[in-house]
DNA sequence: TGCCAATAGTTGTATATACAACTTTTAAAC
DNA sequence: GTTTAAAAGTTGTATATACAACTATTGGCA
């Protein structure tokens, strides 16, 4: 690490950055999950959101913003996408999942299972139990 | 949760996705640097390209994909945004810090440094912890 | 030295996301 | 029941990201 004669720049460790560190991980995993879905034509994003409807039945968008830590207008757009592919529909402003898209989610899982089988090997216990902790300590407050 | 019929829908959780519980982790706590360095005017994608810069010296944009484990186009992109602030420029295929971009980034870090401190008391000793093994087994197999 | 293959970088296109400003819907007060 | 304030949802705009197809650069070799 080159010096700078910069006083902070000199004393700090971008190595650290959890920002960075939790964004690098999330390329990773995601980029394992979109080569066992991306044949389906769908996304990680999408799936989640299909995740959701598929065990809840009946959700606002709020709802689903609440849950999936999304900003209101990006539950918008992507519910736009599982609307115009068929697997959701509105009722009034509630969603609920089509036949088509239950036809599909199971299609999915297989595959879906098959992508955590290989990150969870990659993880390993202490990774999956790491992951759990960051999880609830971000989440329950 | 309901019962739709569909066997494998009837007996998945998928509360427990690894992918979507990495991209709810990563929006909450993109949220909180954001927070703190927006008032600069620059992203956490964007800080984190500089921080890699401003420890190494000269990198080309294929080290910053390798390190980053970002997209060369997405790099390409990013650093199109560095070079119009000013921060970054190419000497030939590599890319350096300007002054002003030393400078930027030495003003940026006791903010960054705030926002480290909020998310290490939400993550508490076990999450920074378990991040840290999720990073390492994710990256060094 | 000049050619060619491999590597590096850019651009086209689509989705994902946030924030701000706007519109629509709902619900409460009267 | 009408009005109106709050909540919900949409749209404009900018950055972030991936993949595919393209262009540019660089090294090795004849």
């Amino acid at each position: 690490m080159q010096k700078t004669g910069f006083k902070n720049i000199d004393n700090f460790d971008p190595r650290q950055c959890i920002n960075g560190r939790v964004s690098r991980a999330q390329r990773i995993i995601s980029n394992v999950f979109r080569k066992y879905i991306k044949p389906f034509g769908i996304t990680s994003s999408q799936l989640s959101m299909l995740f959701v409807l598929t065990k809840r039945g009946v959700v606002s968008q709020r709802d689903l913003s609440n849950i999936l830590y999304l900003e209101k207008s990006s539950v918008s757009r992507n519910k736009r996408r599982l609307v115009s592919q068929g697997w959701v529909q509105n009722e009034g402003l509630n969603l609920t999942m089509t036949k088509k898209g239950f036809m599909f989610i199971d299609k999915v899982i297989p595959e879906w299972e098959k992508a955590m089988l290989e990150i969870k090997e990659t993880l390993g216990e202490d990774g999956q139990n790491g992951l759990s902790t960051v999880l609830s300590n971000l989440t329950l407050k």
